[in-house]
DNA sequence: ACATATATTGAGATTGCGTCTCATTAGCAA
DNA sequence: TTGCTAATGAGACGCAATCTCAATATATGT
């Protein structure tokens, strides 16, 4: 998985800004900078950490009201992990509906998309009477058993 | 949705405390009695309101206490919804593969099982190398959407 | 450039869920 | 009953996240 094309998606967020006729502060440039430098997941207190060091006049307040922004311009996901912080994803605008298998034993995150799954969605909650707007399965999973059965494709760990 | 037996839950959590050598205590009869007595979801702190009308003397730190063994037991299940609060469905013995939809307009929240998810979810991780353990799916849904499109079945609000 | 309106800011107080401490109490087995 | 020790309650504490409000900075129109 090649380097995504960070510069056309800070753009897209700070057109995103302009769109809500809201302002680009040099705050917000480098919190945006900051979470596009990077494509590994991040809590609130890192990305606030690493954007001091960018910008030293950034806030947490300014942090945790700018995360929010990010998530509604669908470049950043918000996920929860069952921790008590929240986990945000910047890899989202290439991967807009990816899911995570969580291995219990190796503590390894493995991402993946399906399509079937997305349509599966769909049916179901157009059956009940709603729209889906974004969606999280987490699967909870055990990569020992699979290597017991032999059947583990996973590499190290 | 007959109401199940919630005499034979309450009696399977007893027996659980004894395999493990935990003590029977008055408080945590109140906590399972109260946790037994609805079909709703609740909060650790609804459920701390609720057990105390039962027994005055049940504490925060006991429900907090009380709650990891419940789920650990199967009979409850602990759900996150991105909110800062912990969710817990009393539900879970009677159907342990539940999802939910949560709709962001009027913040309902409607549980479905589906074969077909479970199966495709044992698919994808088989693919993966993993064994699925335990899967939650969430999906944030509109019911506003649908009533415009003349398409929502859900009844009130 | 400059002035104006107002969105945005930082520092720090505050909230709220959940955990921890520790002296006291109460199950339970012998 | 006795003794061992798990379990308890009260309240302090930790921590992520939100809120307050006076001061500041941005975008726009002139």
């Amino acid at each position: 998985m090649a380097e995504p094309n960070r510069t056309a998606v800070k753009e897209e967020f700070l057109k995103f800004l302009e769109e809500k006729n809201l302002r680009i502060t040099s705050q917000r440039r480098a919190i945006v900078e900051t979470v596009f430098s990077t494509d590994q997941h991040f809590t609130a207190e890192q990305l606030l950490e690493w954007a001091k060091e960018r910008d030293s006049s950034v806030s947490r307040a300014t942090v945790y009201r700018t995360l929010p922004l990010l998530t509604e311009s669908g470049l950043v996901h918000e996920m929860d992990f069952g921790k008590d912080y929240k986990i945000y994803d910047p890899n989202y605008a290439d991967h807009p509906n990816h899911n995570h298998i969580i291995c219990d034993d190796c503590d390894k995150i493995v991402e993946f998309e399906s399509d079937r799954l997305d349509q599966l969605e769909n049916e179901i909650s157009n059956e009940l009477g709603f729209k889906v707007k974004s969606q999280q399965l987490r699967i909870n999973a055990s990569c020992e058993e699979m290597k017991r059965l032999g059947a583990c494709k996973n590499k190290g760990n």
